[in-house]
RNA sequence: GUCCCUAUCGUCUAGCCUGGUCUAGGACACCAGAUUUUCAUUCUGGUAACACGGGUUCGAAUCCCGUUAGGGACGCCA
């Protein structure tokens, strides 16, 4: 059975690069029957936050990334909050200790980083020299006299490490160096990254560690921890980094590409998913827009490229606006009203807004273009072209239409016909000196919608308000 | 600085493993045209890439080495 999992920190909003490290194990877990599980690696007390913990799950919700396990999602491995399991840690550093694979370590953060900073002086690379492991029983006892408490350090005893990635086939480490012996547990007891990943990948019993390139170089350390707490280890892949705009790194303060910044955006979830699986990862053919079932179904991850993509927000717009028109008219409307009511910038009623939403279905690419659009809703504008509304031949059409439309009798559906019709028999012009003046006094703009479809939805006594403020220009 | 990863159109990529079918395919963007009495949609066409240098081979985008460039790691962050 494969279980994958999806394990952010909660200290900050998830942004593209996270949730494409996400939607990729949903993708492998779905394709494979297996289970994705959301963990919450929360033990850096300091950054940790709840509210990120929640926005994140949110996001995850949101783009269809559901979790089979999890905080508030069930499962029999938990709990998933790793400030829930420091129980588990501490059993599993005791056990480490004892058995000779780590130590008690007196050096401290201080004497650490002088000589990191001597290290960086002399251009030399900086490792931890293992100092600790051989301060004598008098040293340590003089040493706890000040008060110092010890951090615990792993011990690396067997430096050269073949890593199986699963993307990038064999790479070799020699860990000698890199680093020196790496700490599991803070001075102040808690435990660190390193340690309780490995502890609980294993007892979650992760069978596939799919995480950002960035990772790469901790493997090693995380085989030898495996490979000490008796576990079997993981198979590992690791995922090329996403750069933004002009190739900068992603970041959690980089709000251009946090989650929030694209819902608010107005980009549909399952686009969004689309275009991240596209990036790094391909499906061998030509397809380009996929469902989320059809990602899962079609998702490899031997298909997965080795380097690093940039992200495109035109691509993703384009994209964007192809899941947008693949929506029947009724989805659309209402993931706009969603977005709309997301957003909170609406307040005109939903009745009348799900039948004017329906105009722009292929007029726009991200539903953040909609107020913009929905202006025409509005009675007061500007007149883009205001020769063209003072010009005797508009003039005389717009007195037309009002004649026209005082004894409108017929049905609101055929308003636009019968007005187009009735207009004809009683102006001369046709063709664009006919159909321009009408769109500049029921608009006020020169390009927009297809008048057919805007004035039956704006209703007979609109369209006359307009004609008759367009005839006081 | 040390170690690791990567390198095909401006961007995302196919092709690379298993050399010839590659005068390198698709998509976004861009340009031109057609359709649409506007705009958008749609359709057609076009510009545009194997980082560089060596090697192996009858033959290299594909295999090997080096250079360069970009990225990552080097935390008592995750």
């Amino acid at each position: 059975m494969v279980r994958v999992r999806f394990a952010p920190s909660p200290t900050g909003y998830l942004h593209l690069g996270n949730i494409r490290t996400a939607l990729f194990n949903f993708l492998f877990a779905r394709h494979h029957g297996g289970k994705f599980i959301f963990r919450v690696e929360d033990t850096d007390r300091e950054r940790s936050r709840p509210e990120f913990e929640k926005a994140q799950i949110d996001d995850l919700l949101w783009m269809g990334v559901v979790p089979d396990e999890g905080p508030g999602f069930g499962g029999d491995f938990g709990p998933y909050r790793q400030s829930e399991r420091l129980g588990i840690y501490r059993d599993a550093i005791r056990k480490l200790i004892d058995q000779g694979h780590a130590y008690d370590c007196y050096v401290t953060e201080e004497e650490v980083e002088e000589m990191r900073q001597n290290a960086r002086a002399e251009k030399r690379s900086f490792h931890f020299d293992n100092r600790g492991r051989s301060f004598s029983q008098g040293e340590i006892a003089q040493r706890k006299a000040k008060g110092i408490r010890p951090a615990v350090r792993f011990k690396i005893e067997n430096p050269h490490l073949e890593v199986h990635d699963l993307i990038r086939g064999k790479v070799s480490f020699n860990l000698d160096d890199m680093v020196g012996d790496f700490i599991i547990q803070r001075a102040d007891g808690m435990p660190t990254f390193h340690l309780v990943v490995c502890v609980d990948d294993a007892r979650m019993e992760i069978t596939h560690v799919i995480r950002g390139e960035d990772h790469l170089s901790n493997t090693p350390k995380h085989l030898l921890l495996f490979q000490a707490l008796g576990a079997e280890s993981p198979q590992f892949g690791h995922l090329p980094l996403v750069q933004g705009e002009g190739g900068q790194t992603l970041s959690k303060r980089l709000d251009s590409v946090s989650m929030r910044a694209f819902r608010g955006k107005g980009y549909l979830p399952h686009a969004l998913a689309n275009y991240m699986a596209l990036l790094g990862w391909s499906p061998g053919n030509d397809q380009e827009i996929f469902t989320l079932e059809e990602l899962q179904r079609a998702f490899d991850l031997g298909r997965v490229g080795r380097s690093s993509a940039i992200f495109d927000p035109q691509k993703l717009d384009w994209m964007n606006g192809e899941h947008l028109r693949r929506l029947s008219g009724e989805e659309f409307a209402e993931s706009a009203l969603r977005y709309l009511e997301e957003q909170g910038s609406m307040d005109l009623n939903p009745g009348l807004l799900k039948n004017v939403l329906a105009i722009f279905q292929d007029k726009i690419e991200r539903f953040d273009q909609l107020p913009e659009a929905l202006k025409i809703l509005q009675d007061e504008f500007d007149y883009e072209d205001e020769a063209l509304m003072k010009a005797d031949e508009s003039k005389m059409i717009f007195r037309a239409a009002l004649e026209i439309l005082d004894e409108w009798s017929k049905e609101p559906s055929d308003l636009y016909q019968g007005l187009v019709e009735e207009l004809k028999k009683k102006v001369p012009a046709k063709g664009k000196s006919l159909f321009h003046p009408i769109r500049m006094a029921v608009t006020g703009r020169v390009h927009g919608p297809e008048l057919k479809r805007v004035i039956p939805v704006l209703g007979r006594d609109k369209i006359k308000g307009r004609f008759r403020r367009a005839l006081q220009i």
